[in-house]
DNA sequence: CTACAGACTTGCCCCAAGCCTC
DNA sequence: GAGGCTTGGGGCAAGTCTGTAG
């Protein structure tokens, strides 16, 4: 494998699993990026930490946690044990995975969720009105202080997610107001100094840490050989975090590793150079200063609820908790031990920063070293033959490749979409040939095809688990070496390593281009970028040769080649979710988002004040932005007429927006993936009148925002805030709203109901970013069946009943339904059954309409892609919840740089 | 300033596995 | 042990956003 290879020094280490520390050297390491990560790392966590050090306890505790913290942590013997079951992580997933996806090519699923839709309003009606009241703006600006945690800051709403002003509206509303209040006062007291250190018995510390290590020799140990080399970093995290109480020093070796100028970088990057780039630099700089005087303040910016709690709950519980959460998380710490110490140095020295992250032009790695792609095997004739026009037709293997496609396809919906079967016969047709028999779709038969098809499936299907088993292991072999690649000296996944396969393309909703011809990707199509030093990777096709090989260490993909369907666009393979690279550009995301709420208030003042202002394109991005604030909706570019014609908030129709007076608005479109967005929400009177205003006028399939496209808003955005984009505003949104309703809802109980209230909350902002999913085919199905379930269990309670009372009068039970005579229990025991048979009924009632809810609702987007782990990982931390009962594997190793979190991080 | 190229992130669905129930 | 349901991850389409050339 590739990653031998380059061996370097570095990557020796891998091997052993537990230099956890690895992570972290990346990203010091990582140049550019790292930097950044760095500096927001340092926000992040040192915030809490550094910013905090100010604070009392909990700093140092965060101190301690980073450097010695693990040796702390590794103090109580406790840990140990706890680490072992990881099986239970498994299980755990499952509970937090609740929503099942089903599929279904439903567009309009949507109606389905009028329930939804309603919540929704309800809370973002609740909103609206809650904004208009916060108003007052000026504050942000001169606080531009941006804390990472904290910042003081206005209690007012702003602060608050949408969720809370909604909900506030609708019924709750009062919590979130009047709590607020109390709560503010409240709010200093926070957390940590409580925190009580951690003698917390880590038992609990659980899965996560058991967790990670499991993933970890999960993955490496799948590789038979060097359990070394491949781990993934996150898994090597895991292990160290688990490990690494003593390890520390390795990590520190670790460090050393990543010789790039990461690691160094990473110190300049707490030196904290003014920063580069753009805007947000000084913003974070500027934050980081400010942060650490205002420590105390900080949590202005959350939520009152939130702060309420903390500082109530912080206390005793809380500390505790935490100390516990800490533990178990502890593991993950490690990984971040070199982010801490990173933190530590910004808190001193503070300062700089990093670009930002996109960092445009900036150095992403300094050695890459991989193995290319690996393309799917050359197509084999079946040789059935279709019919056409009842006779059996002979193809060419090409001809054939291409029909077998379009026959596979019967069971879908693409086959009774004309553009799809119009945009195929183009395509098939040249290949047929000008002469050939077949003439068009209408008399060709491939029903032939589509049973050998099936057959073929039913043939895999049928094999044994053995045969399975060594297909498997056949194709791990060949992927093996195509899997990882070694950036900066670590070992880390490579994402999309396979090279998409021909197909038809299927295009969502009613894409031009749907069914057209996917030809197969061949090496001269590929460009590669590798590190210099580096050996080119072999072309895996004898005889071809790579389009380009580029050295280009400003990006971070490791190949492209260009979309067949469309050739303007590329096909990237970049490394995986879990590598220290994307991780590092998730955790640059949220810090962003938590920026914003520094200036969210001013830039609610901005907008408001705007809605009537006398300039039209003023105007339109005034209501424009409120939009993408108030309803999480998209940016909206523009798009080519060869594009399902969907749209977003700056391409919104004049016929995607209906006035209902006095003041609502209707919002109905095809959104990204032509999901269907249908939304009746009241607004403020001026954006209400400003809507018609843009209207008057216009036809319906003008735009409603005619001065206006995604570049000029993201342009003001940008004047609000450095960095900020309209996509900022969804980010902020679904994580303050967890955040805030984590805080809000968590009470005492058992984990289970504790995961409730963190599905709950998930779901709310699955809503609110409108995330769908199609209705399961079965659902109705298992409706009834659970219907069916409970009805018989009511039955069996009426007839324990009758027992019940029979058996106090001292007669013997009736005869079940076969007319047996049921055996005779004491009135205690048949008060028993009556008493379990109950929580059935309720539990599968619960479960019902659990499943009901979440119908048309995805939880997974927002949890991937919108809410800071961070705040899942605190809220864990704190409420002893095992963080596996919530993250599944996949998102344990992408969120590793989360792991380490303090337990009061607040988003 | 616009259009376009380029680089990522986000998003839904599919499907093989695993899990659960009977 | 079979069959149905759930899950997790892969697949790849479809967005966002930045930089640059003209």
């Amino acid at each position: 494998m590739a990653v031998e290879a380059p061996s370097k020094h570095v990557f020796d280490f891998d091997d052993d699993d537990d230099d956890g520390p690895i992570v972290f050297k990346r990203n010091n390491t990582s140049s550019s990026k790292q930097n950044q990560l760095n500096s927001e790392v340092k926000k992040a966590s040192s915030q809490r930490y550094d910013g905090q050090s100010g604070r009392p306890a909990s700093d140092a505790r965060v101190l301690n946690g980073q450097s010695t913290g693990s040796q702390n942590k590794s103090i109580p013997p406790s840990k140990s044990p706890p680490v072992r079951s990881p099986i239970l992580s498994p299980k755990s997933s499952n509970s937090s995975a609740k929503a099942s996806p089903v599929r279904s090519p439903v567009v309009n699923s949507k109606a389905s969720t009028s329930l939804n839709d309603q919540s929704k309003q309800a809370m973002r009606q609740n909103k609206f009105t809650a904004v208009k009241e916060e108003k007052s703006p000026m504050k942000t600006t001169e606080t531009n202080s941006d804390d990472d945690d904290d910042d003081d800051d206005d209690d007012d709403d702003d602060s608050q997610p949408l969720s809370a002003r909604l909900k506030g509206i609708s019924s709750q509303g009062n919590k979130g107001a009047s709590t607020s209040t109390p709560a503010q006062s409240q709010r200093l007291v926070p957390k940590i100094e409580i925190k009580v250190s951690a003698e917390d018995p880590d038992d609990e510390a659980p899965l996560s840490a058991r967790f990670k290590m499991k993933s970890n020799t999960g993955t490496s140990s799948n590789k038979p050989y060097e359990s070394h080399e491949k781990k993934p970093l996150a898994s090597k995290i895991q292990q160290n975090g688990s490990i690494m109480k003593d390890k520390q020093q390795k990590s520190s070796l670790l460090s050393d590793k990543r010789p790039l100028d990461k690691g160094n970088s990473s110190d300049q990057s707490y030196a904290k150079k003014p920063k580069i780039s753009d805007t947000p630099t000084t913003l974070k700089s500027k934050q980081l200063t400010v942060k650490a005087e205002k420590a105390e303040e900080d949590d202005d910016h959350i939520p009152i609820s939130q702060r309420i709690k903390k500082s109530v709950s912080s206390d005793s519980k809380t500390s505790s908790m935490k100390q516990k959460a800490t533990k178990v998380v502890s593991s993950l710490k490690k990984i971040n031990k070199n982010s801490k110490k990173e933190m530590k140095k910004s808190k001193y020295g503070k300062s700089t920063k990093l670009s930002p992250s996109s960092g445009d032009g900036q150095k992403k790695w300094s050695t890459l070293v991989h193995n290319g792609v690996i393309f799917p095997p050359p197509y084999k004739p079946h040789g059935i033959k279709m019919l056409y026009d009842g006779r059996s037709v002979d193809l060419t293997p090409e001809q054939e490749e291409v029909a077998t496609m379009f026959a596979v396809m019967k069971d879908t919906d693409y086959m009774s979409k004309p553009q799809f079967k119009k945009n195929f016969w183009e395509d098939w047709s040249k290949i047929l040939g000008r002469g050939h028999i077949i003439k068009g779709l209408d008399k060709c038969d491939f029903t032939p095809i589509y049973e050998w098809h099936l057959e073929e499936k039913e043939k895999k299907k049928q094999m044994s688990s053995e045969e399975k088993k060594a297909l498997k292991e056949e194709k791990l072999k060949q992927e093996e070496k195509y899997m990882w690649a070694i950036v900066d000296g670590v070992k880390e996944k490579v994402g999309n390593f396979r090279v998409e396969p021909p197909g038809l393309f299927r295009g969502r909703g009613e894409h031009p281009k749907m069914g057209k011809l996917k030809r197969r990707i061949r090496p001269c199509d590929i460009t590669i970028n590798i590190g210099k030093d580096a050996p080119i990777p072999e072309c895996p096709i004898p005889g071809e040769r790579w389009k380009e090989i580029k050295h280009d260490n400003t990006v971070t993909w490791l190949a492209f080649w260009n979309d067949p369907i469309n050739p303007k666009e590329f096909k990237y393979v970049f490394l995986a979710a879990s590598s220290s690279l994307k991780g590092q550009s998730d955790k640059e995301k949220y810090e962003k988002a938590r920026l914003l709420k520094d200036y969210i208030k001013n830039i609610r003042a901005t907008y408001t004040k705007n809605f009537t202002a006398k300039d039209v394109t003023k105007r339109q991005i005034a209501v424009a932005t409120y939009l993408i604030d108030k309803l999480a909706l998209r940016a909206g570019n523009e798009k080519d007429d060869d594009e399902a014609d969907t749209v977003g908030c700056c391409t919104l129709k004049v016929g995607n927006v209906e006035c209902i007076p006095p003041n609502k608005l209707k919002f109905d479109f095809l959104g990204k993936d032509s999901i269907q967005y249908v939304n009746t929400v009241e607004v403020e009177l001026p954006v209400y009148k400003a809507i018609g205003q843009f209207q008057t006028g216009k036809s319906k399939t003008d735009d409603l925002f005619d001065e206006l496209d995604t570049s000029k808003l993201n342009a003001h955005l940008k004047e609000l805030m450095p960095g900020l984009t309209a996509k900022v505003f969804r980010t902020y949104n679904a994580s303050i709203t967890l955040d805030d309703m984590l805080n809000k809802e968590t009470r005492d109980g058992d984990v289970a109901e504790k995961v409730v209230i963190y599905q709950r909350a998930n779901k709310e902002v699955a809503i609110i970013c409108n995330h769908q999913r199609t209705i399961s085919k079965s659902h109705s199905a298992q409706m009834s069946r659970l219907t069916e379930k409970i009805t018989e269990l009511k039955g069996v309670l009426k007839e324990l009943k009758t027992d019940l009372d029979r058996a106090k009068k001292g007669k013997p039970p009736l005869k079940d339904a076969d007319g047996k005579q049921k055996r005779n229990l004491s009135p205690e025991a048949i008060e028993k059954k009556i008493a379990q048979t109950n929580v059935k009924i309720e539990k599968m009632e619960r479960d019902m309409q659990t499943k009901e809810d979440l119908k048309t609702v995805a939880l997974g987007t927002s949890k991937i892609n919108y809410l800071d782990p961070r705040i899942t990982v605190a809220w864990c931390k704190r409420h002893e919840v095992p963080i596996e009962k919530i993250f599944n594997k996949s998102l344990l190793a992408k969120f590793a740089w989360a792991m380490d979190v303090d337990p009061d991080f607040r988003f």
